[in-house]
DNA sequence: AATTCGGGGAC
DNA sequence: GTCCCAGAATT
């Protein structure tokens, strides 16, 4: 079976059947971009909202290379690798040195900008600028290794790649970016992992090796990926009056820059707490028990324990590394992952 | 080549 | 509970 058959089929059904979704409609390199972005490892479905209210805040390249950090981060607020959102800045920032502004409609230019991998690189060259390069994702290599019934890990950079230099060779050079959309589309609603895929809809199932053999559910191929490591915590709440503290967590590694309820290793007893508050030059008054929570991370687990303490008035709104903010602040302005939304909800209700 | 980066929806 | 998502950077 020669691959380049599956590109009129591809195509005519993804002109009929492509779903109507907000970074279609204006489709510029920075909107391409963005969603490109936003959608690395992260669901359509999850995407929508987020894309609409960041370019909302950020119409424009320049407005992101000039957004302050902490409203950057809360823009990103539960989405997720939020390495995503600094990569992007640092390259918004390029953009305005180097280019004028304007994306580059130049695939190595393009791949050289911070967060952008092989992957981003060939859906903004091909989707935007009409290039004619490959975009390799989760989806397109379930959908090619049924196809093709290729039984090496997709995991693997090496069968990545390679895979990018095949679709390269049979790309068409009128329509890059529909073609790789429709090699997408087709994976995510029609060749869907996790279950039975829908082959009596595939516009390709009469060139589908896995599909003639009955095997489709044996593809992809992946590799047992290890397990999580867990951490223990304790989480303090510590009231001063109608404000609880915060602190920055480091910018490097996990949530690098969000903030977060101040927590140590380890599950404390209230007595260890109450010497850690103390060490922290606050007087606590009174203690209790705020709760258990699980947090799964993809390579780590959370298990915490929380405390409230209150703690007597100090007129400072900064105690050390602390800040201490009320709800209102909460929830607009402080940038706080998921990790400890058992533990916000806990001080909304309080 | 492995590991580290989040979070949530579908099953 | 498991899987995996329109992946990239770092080690």
């Amino acid at each position: 079976m020669k691959l380049e058959e599956i590109t009129e089929p591809l195509l005519s059904w993804y002109e009929e059947n492509k779903r109507d979704l907000p970074w279609r409609r204006e489709p510029t390199p920075y909107h391409v971009w963005v969603s490109e972005i936003m959608l690395q490892q992260t669901r359509v479905e999850a995407v929508k909202d987020y894309y609409r209210r960041f370019l909302a805040e950020l119409p424009g390249i320049r407005d992101l290379a000039v957004c302050p950090e902490n409203k950057l981060l809360k823009l990103w607020e539960g989405l997720g690798y939020y390495n995503r959102v600094k990569n992007m800045q640092k390259a918004a920032k390029e953009i305005v040195e180097e280019y004028g502004g304007n994306i580059p409609p130049d695939y190595e230019k393009i791949l050289a900008l911070p967060g952008i991998g092989s992957y981003t690189a060939g859906a903004v060259s091909s989707i935007a600028f009409g290039l004619k390069k490959p975009a390799v994702d989760g989806n397109v290599l379930r959908v090619i290794s049924r196809i093709t019934e290729n039984g090496e890990d997709i995991l693997k950079q090496s069968v990545k790649r390679r895979m990018e230099q095949e679709l390269e060779a049979v790309m068409p050079e009128d329509r890059p970016g529909a073609f790789n959309q429709s090699l997408m589309e087709l994976g995510a609603t029609v060749c869907i992992p996790n279950g039975m895929a829908k082959c009596d809809a595939c516009p390709v199932r009469h060139l589908c090796g896995a599909r003639a053999h009955g095997t489709v559910l044996d593809f992809p191929k992946k590799a047992a990926k290890k397990q999580r490591r867990i951490e223990e915590k304790t989480v303090l709440l510590i009231q001063n009056g109608q404000e609880y503290a915060i602190c920055k967590r480091p910018d490097k590694g996990l949530l690098a820059g969000l903030y977060e309820f101040p927590n140590m290793e380890g599950w404390l007893t209230q007595e260890e707490v109450l010497s850690a508050v103390e060490e922290l030059k606050l007087m606590p008054l009174h203690i209790r028990a705020a709760g258990e929570a699980k947090h799964i991370f993809s390579h780590v687990e959370w298990h915490m324990k929380g405390y409230v303490v209150k703690v007597a008035s100090t007129e400072e709104k900064k105690a050390g590394n602390l800040l201490f903010i009320n709800k209102k602040e909460s929830k607009g302005k402080y940038p706080i992952p998921s990790a400890f939304s058992a533990y916000r909800k806990y001080i909304e209700e309080d």
